[in-house]
DNA sequence: AGCCTTTGACCAGCG
DNA sequence: TCGCTGGTCAAAGGC
């Protein structure tokens, strides 16, 4: 296992010039294989690497061993681009035939190295893949077929890729020059030109671009499980970093997605600003800053990396969480069953009882936060909470937000839709009892002008020029609540609500039952979803609303819902049970669709994904495909087949605290199978004019 | 001085 | 009733 591998990060750079392969051709070629018809030693190997981050995902301890242990391996990978030459030809040209145009080669005599680690300041644009992923599975990925990853640079329609750094930090630059941009028109109209996809592993997750210190971009640097793909156009050098969501389940009768999401971004504004996405992410301020849930997450591992380990809180003597809240430390336990210490927060407003357990890793991360109660009192002052870069119009998008109502909550399973809004009748089962809505950090314009990024992290926001709604990129049954019911509050492409997050609290409305349902979102974190039951669910899960939940996919929320009988175990739940948005047990989920999850008994957990949930796939009709490409053709999708896909998913997810892996109830579906099933429908997207 | 974290002890619920 | 476990308290110490 030994994930390898694993360790792999191009950085790539926007070199004025061709035109860019196809994400598919692309990546054909650097693989030097093909993407429809793969060798099975790829897939293996992705497998293989998967398997072997697994473990690097799983433990911080074992991860930094492994960085040095797989330095081979990532030299391996670093130097991938050397089995190109070699092969990319007849891929190329297949895929030319196929596709009907011509595909980029590579052009590796381009190559030059270059040492990112000695440049923190480096701001080019770039193309990452962080370590765990395999560019096997990078060609499977939704993403990279849908969105413009290779998209050439609009002036000049060269495509770049940069550094591919390896261990030692030594890097190489692919250039990829396509010969004939008109021909590439699968991704001419795509003006996303950024993204990034940041899986995620305990320690973090290793990205390109950035260093992890003094890098661009976030970058947990302990362990490199974690993908981070980033594709920056000339006009808007922009990462964004998305640490999936971590998913966690914890024996306390809930399940908790803990988003760890972040989102660092240098942008050049013409040239006239160059913003330091990471700056957002980490500075803090008398460690008050505020940062949604997931730059929390950054800043909380930033602040490991400081040195202080623990406090999730704190950033710097001051009590201020990533939600806003001021919190006190009132105790730390080692629970039984839990492999990190639970640590006990009350909230310091006076009078206010909320409180949180938060579950840290060794190496800081969090592993699980629990919220309990609601708070009574506004959010502090804002001056405690941007550090950096306040954002002058956060509390406005607050106050809209608030107005708006959450988001969350409506995590696609009808019994947690909200009843607000119009969706009382739509779930009866679940009603909102509060709803918080917290900013943190504000980002600079760049990030919240998401119009020009591509929400990597579901992978399908690839739409350019307009304002996204990134909350309505996938029909996913939580942003379609979301959307209908809610509007997109937060996710306006004015983006200016930048890091903040809605918390919703639930009461189920079924006779006896007692159970709250705490959710959490950041804003504009499509999978960023924290969710937290409490009582005893004495009831069976509500029948879903529709069966347009299962084709509608389930990329964006990603909840997990856990029977709370007041067992200490996380069940895993069956088909039945399965929640159309809910996903993945354990492990940082939220890009689930690479994810292998999974404790020690699945090895090494890359944990990494596009953040493009499988079920993405039903819905490819992507801006990036472009007119004509556009509406393709939503593959049929049979519910059972969606939930098993679904279940698929989970299944790469264990239950914290419940280390046994049981096989899929479908051995079919397991993650190899769900490449073939992506390779079918690749198969049948269009590709080019021809097809 | 105030606030926080740390940490051992205590308490309560549960089987 | 006892032991286990999770949650909380509170003294000590640090910033």
């Amino acid at each position: 296992m030994a994930g390898i591998d694993d360790n792999m990060a191009m950085i790539g750079e926007w070199v004025p010039q061709a035109p860019s392969p196809s994400p598919r051709t692309f990546f054909s070629a650097m693989m030097g294989g093909d993407i429809c018809s793969r060798e099975p030693s790829n897939e293996d190997r992705a497998g293989e690497l998967f398997l072997g981050s697994r473990e690097q995902m799983r433990s911080g301890n074992t991860d930094k061993k492994e960085m040095g242990a797989s330095s081979d391996q990532l030299n391996e990978l670093g130097s991938f681009s050397e089995l190109k030459s070699s092969s990319r030809g007849g891929l190329v040209e297949r895929m030319a035939a196929r596709a009907g145009f011509n595909a980029p080669r590579l052009n590796t005599e381009s190559m030059r190295s270059s040492d990112l680690s000695l440049n923190p300041d480096v701001r080019s644009p770039y193309l990452m893949i962080s370590p765990g992923l395999s560019p096997t599975t990078l060609l499977e990925s939704p993403v990279f077929v849908s969105n413009s990853l290779a998209q050439p640079s609009p002036t000049t329609g060269k495509f770049s890729f940069g550094n591919i750094p390896n261990v030692n930090g030594r890097s190489s630059t692919f250039t990829s020059e396509a010969p004939d941009r008109s021909r590439d028109n699968f991704f001419e109209d795509i003006n996303t030109s950024s993204f990034a996809f940041k899986p995620f592993g305990e320690s973090g997750s290793f990205s390109l671009g950035t260093t992890n210190k003094g890098a661009t971009f976030t970058l947990p640097q302990q362990s490199f499980p974690g993908v981070e793909v980033s594709v920056q156009s000339e006009n808007s050098l922009r990462s964004q970093s998305v640490e999936p969501t971590k998913v966690i389940s914890h024996n306390q009768n809930s399940v908790n997605l803990r988003p760890d999401f972040s989102r660092s971004s240098t942008e050049k504004d013409n040239g006239n600003n160059t913003i330091a996405a990471d700056q957002r992410i980490f500075d803090t301020v008398g460690g008050s800053t505020e940062h949604s849930p997931p730059f929390d997450e950054q800043q909380d591992e930033e602040g490991d990396q400081r040195g202080s380990g623990d406090s999730i809180v704190a950033g710097g003597g001051g009590a201020s969480s990533e939600d806003g809240y001021n919190w006190r430390k009132y105790g730390q336990k080692q629970v039984k069953g839990s492999e990190y210490p639970r640590s006990y927060y009350k909230c310091t407003h006076p009078n206010c009882q909320v409180k949180k357990k938060v579950e840290r890793s060794h190496e800081g991360h969090i592993t699980e936060i629990i919220y309990k109660g609601a708070h009574n009192h506004p959010k502090p002052p804002p001056n405690r909470r941007s550090a950096i870069g306040s954002n002058p119009l956060l509390d406005m998008q607050l106050d809209i937000a608030e107005q708006n109502g959450p988001q969350s909550g409506a995590d696609g399973d009808p019994a947690w839709a909200n009843s607000q809004k119009g969706t009382a009748a739509l779930t009866p089962d679940w009603r909102q009892d509060n709803i918080e809505v917290t900013s943190s950090a504000s980002v600079g314009p760049e990030y919240c002008n998401q119009s020009n990024s591509l929400q990597a992290q579901n992978g399908t926001h690839f739409e350019s020029g307009d304002a996204v709604d990134a909350s309505s990129t996938f029909s996913n049954d939580e942003d379609e609540d979301d959307r209908g019911t809610h509007g997109s509050v937060g996710y306006d492409g004015e983006g200016d609500e930048s890091e903040s997050k809605r918390r919703s609290y639930y009461k189920c409305t079924s006779a006896g039952c007692t159970v709250r349902k705490h959710v959490e979102r950041a804003s504009h974190d499509l999978k960023s979803v924290i969710t937290t039951y409490e009582g005893k669910h004495n009831h069976d899960v509500p029948a879903a609303r529709n069966s347009s939940h299962v084709n509608s996919g389930s990329s964006s929320a990603i909840t997990a819902q856990t029977a709370v009988g007041g067992q200490n175990h996380v069940h895993r739940p069956d088909p039945s049970q399965v929640h159309p948005s809910m996903a993945r047990f354990e492990r940082p989920a939220a890009f689930s669709s690479f994810r292998v999850p999974g404790r020690q008994q699945l090895g090494p957990s890359h944990g990494f994904s596009f953040g493009m949930n499988q079920a993405g796939l039903a819905n490819l009709a992507m801006a990036g495909l472009g007119p004509g490409q556009g509406e393709l053709p939503v593959l049929p999708v049979h519910p059972y087949l969606a939930q098993q896909r679904q279940l698929n998913e989970m299944g790469f997810m264990m239950p914290k605290g419940e280390p046994k892996v049981e096989p899929m109830s479908d051995p079919g579906l397991n993650l190899s199978n769900r490449s073939a099933v992506y390779q079918q429908l690749m198969s049948r997207l269009p590709l080019g004019p021809q097809m």
